[in-house]
DNA sequence: CCTAAATTTTACCAATACTAAAATTGGGGG
DNA sequence: CCCCCAATTTTAGTATTGGTAAAATTTAGG
């Protein structure tokens, strides 16, 4: 509709926001390294890197990974980033999800923007509770801010107290147990949709089930 | 070196895990659409889809971002994942870092494992100190612990309490201060490369400052 | 200014992203 | 069992565009 590039114009995610080609250039400049290193280190001619940076061309996937390399950051640095509002929630007026009425509940604190990965919620296990072993996408975060759990990463068991995090690529099995007597409150984090919202465009949005089913 | 497809080959992070093609099944059987309905949705053909989702080809980031959005995701969805060990840190034996003897202080909570993206971090901030507004690639999450601070995102001024959080892109310009006369610990988690590692391949590690500079 | 490095531009080619259509698989019924 | 339909895979073939090499332009010193 308007004169932006081809390349802005296939990548952006719909909100106006730097284009891949801009983000290859500051961080290239960053690091303080001329199109000539990062296109002998990526394997590919110095005018294509000119070509990319400006947004004239898009690489393909695999370029762009050579790229990301000698740029010594990970692909999906330089893919839509997100972009809007911030969200504020307070510890007394969270909307509480309870998933079933064995008690265990959750206080959402990030919301969904455009792009978001970032999902965070704080998760109240009750004695007792022990969560099915999960594997997906993305990469978590757990920090105990009462009581102690014991979290189960593939072969490992490890308790964690008050004050204790660990962190783990989601795709690792995984579950966690509240051993203790009272109940646990967790800061959940992770990159993943957990709550099965975060749509791309609108699309029909009802009845789309979250991931984080404790199903049979 | 293997006889894995070229797709696979080209794009995983270097470590096995699933190929961007298994990841864009999944998710399609996880909403229950059919090829055709992908293909219709992205403007590609039936067959490309097929290829593409058993690594025969690797699609253009615009096709990729075309499925994506139909597959109701985030293009960064199906690149490379992290996978790794889990990370444990207890709270009384965490590496502490002093950024200035004006006593910021932070202890990490994170690790870095290739491809991870999540970076978390207590930061324990002194009565009246300020940081420098700065805003970069990312989103990000403050939970209070203890204390309270006054947190400036854009043209919002918000005041945070024990307990409440805020989430919001890095984008947009930020910057804290403990307005209070106690000191504020705070757990802050963001989709950045704080600490200035994770390398994506070793290349020369040293030297290269991390973001976190509230430099002059 | 003169030179050399860094970047941009141009012209061109070949790899491959993508298509269209035919071949295969896989259920359910009747 | 066989027919039928939907879903997926396979096969050829083309056109796009990702990518190159080299010349033109800019930039920065000394």
């Amino acid at each position: 509709m308007t004169n932006q590039t081809a390349a802005e114009a296939i990548i952006d995610t719909g909100k106006t926001e730097d284009p891949l080609g801009k983000r290859l250039r500051a961080r290239r400049r960053e690091l303080s390294l001329t199109l000539k290193e990062v296109a002998d280190g990526a394997g590919l001619s110095v005018g294509f890197i000119s070509q990319v940076e400006r947004g004239l061309t898009v690489p393909s996937l695999s370029s762009l990974a050579s790229i990301a390399g000698v740029l010594d950051s990970h692909v999906t640095t330089f893919l839509a980033q997100p972009e809007g509002k911030s969200q504020l929630t307070r510890h007394n007026e969270r909307p509480i999800y309870a998933v079933d009425k064995a008690a265990l509940s959750y206080e959402r604190l990030s919301t969904t923007f455009p792009g978001s990965v970032l999902n965070s919620v704080i998760v109240h296990e009750p004695p007792g509770y022990r969560s099915e072993p999960i594997q997906h996408v993305g990469e978590e975060m757990f920090f105990v801010l009462q009581g102690a759990i014991t979290l189960e990463v593939e072969d490992e068991t490890t308790v964690l107290q008050a004050g204790d995090s660990i962190h783990f690529a989601s795709m690792r099995r995984h579950s966690s147990w509240n051993h203790t007597a009272e109940p646990a409150t967790i800061l959940h984090v992770c990159t993943m949709d957990v709550f099965g919202d975060n749509p791309q465009q609108n699309q029909e949005p009802g009845n789309r089930a979250g991931h984080l089913n404790h199903h049979k």
